[in-house]
DNA sequence: CCTGGACCATGCCCCTTGGGCGAGGTCAAT
DNA sequence: ATTGACCTCGCCCAAGGGGCATGGTCCAGG
């Protein structure tokens, strides 16, 4: 029987020299071991000195590939676990979701670039009476936001017509939290009414005060993500050159004014500041 | 005059306010403030209050957008303060560079997929002698590497030839760190010689001490980047399998045996080990 | 036997972009 | 005066090491 970290044969090898077969520091040799990725065969328990075997250098090497990849090490931790074939399988899904990640970024570059170029009517103010919504609230992605949207508002609107109430106005999704690809809502979808409704399962009643809202129509081939952000460019930039304060965040109101697909609308406040 | 860090009116905002404007957080707008990326148009000099001015919430949010494309701060920093003309340029620069790292990790993973089946004959070994070299050192990336692989051997020939020296071996090409799109050697190209030669500007002369190669062929088609890769995978799969360690880095020998565009090489120890 | 040089160990500080937490100060409204 | 919302600063945390100082170990040569 071998003790553990007594072991001392010809292939074992320290630090420097394994990591010279694998491309991988001393340094990161020895995190590795803390965290568990890849463990010495053996310790001296006297000395420290840590021993690789030389049928370790296979994963050594594997690991520094993944490294080079830029994968995290409880990432390549899970990967190692995989038999090569399930590996190259996730490898290939990571691969793909750069690609989105990247493609998602070169959309917001060229919208970055039309920024300074409205495509869209120009923004203006209205007033907003005091009025009952029946809401219901999700956190949703980019992704879930348009069958969200779909869905809430044919409940919202059955729910109305249940309790025999007209259909009274567009619908009005506010977005309380920002909408990405990375970065969940949370979003509101809800339907102005009035009479009376009882809030049921996650439908809800609120009031929204009377007030004042800066909007810009958006045409249907604006109304995409990401192109819809330059739509909401160009009205932020209108109410900073205009000296308008937002007092929420933006509401969308579908359909929009002018026979546009929806009104993207900031409520601002008008009496000058604070 | 206006004294700086007094100033309140009601352009100015706290950071709660300002960075509900501009989708920064308080705590990220400390970090801007402290790095001078958006400094707070006034600080109050007792509570150390941080104040923004209505107009820099477009710069804010300039950042922000920059911020979600993972762009460093520093070079955000840089963008900031080029032309939006400029600025634009230099995102689909950035763009690009992103997509070829991309395709560089999806290379990569190809190859690590295909490293189970060398593609070449099989690995063999062979003795070389003592010999002395005329080599020239530089640190290069792959992009650089043929031309300067093309142009240190033509003018070490070129030097063997002016002293009248006859051809004398195929091109080593020693890797004495890694040659990938972002490492950088050093590579060193030598050519074999008998006889004597003095040392020239960065063209030196040395010994290479006789002793035992592992080597693999490897045809044209897979001598590219990152093909070869698979070629030392193979060989060090074999080396490690025949429990052969290597004395150094690799060597490239133009052209190989057997009819092969080049042989890939390690020097080894034959002596068991130790 | 001693010494030098090449390894090796631990531990600390550094990079980056904030998030989270706790202690304590400020401000405006009740 | 108290409350609640906001602010400050400062510390710890993440990943993946690089770099440094201090001190131990190993091997070979003199």
């Amino acid at each position: 029987m071998v003790q553990a970290g007594l072991v001392t044969d010809a292939d074992d090898m320290l630090p420097g020299e394994f990591g010279a077969a694998t491309r991988l520091s001393p340094k990161a040799l020895r995190l590795y071991a803390e965290q568990g990725l890849l463990v010495p065969a053996g310790v001296d328990p006297v000395t420290g000195y840590r021993r690789y075997h030389r049928d370790q250098i296979p994963r050594g090497r594997l690991i520094a590939r993944l490294r080079t990849l830029g994968l995290p090490l409880g990432r390549i931790a899970t990967l190692l676990a995989l038999s090569p074939q399930a590996r190259q399988a996730e490898l290939r899904a990571w691969l793909a979701a750069q690609e989105i990640q990247l493609r998602r970024r070169r959309e917001l570059i060229e919208v970055l670039d039309a920024a300074a170029s409205p495509v869209t009517a120009a923004p203006r103010l209205r007033t907003r009476p005091q009025r009952k919504l029946l809401c219901q609230e999700r956190r949703v992605r980019v992704g879930e936001l348009d069958a969200f949207v779909v869905q809430a508002q044919e409940r919202i609107r059955s729910r109305l017509r249940a309790v025999g109430l007209p259909d009274a106005g567009p619908t009005l999704v506010h977005f309380h939290g920002f909408v990405t690809h990375d970065s969940d809502g949370p979003v509101e979808v809800a339907v102005p009414f009035s009479g009376s409704v009882e809030p049921v399962d996650d439908l809800r009643v609120r009031l929204s005060p009377a007030g004042t809202d800066a909007y810009l129509p958006v045409a249907q081939a604006d109304a995409g993500f990401p192109d819809i952000l330059r739509a909401y460019d160009a009205l932020e930039a209108w109410m900073d050159a205009n000296r308008l304060v937002c007092l929420a965040g933006p509401v969308e109101i579908w359909p929009g004014s002018d026979g546009a697909v929806l009104d993207v609308t900031y409520p601002v406040s008008t009496s000058g500041r604070q």
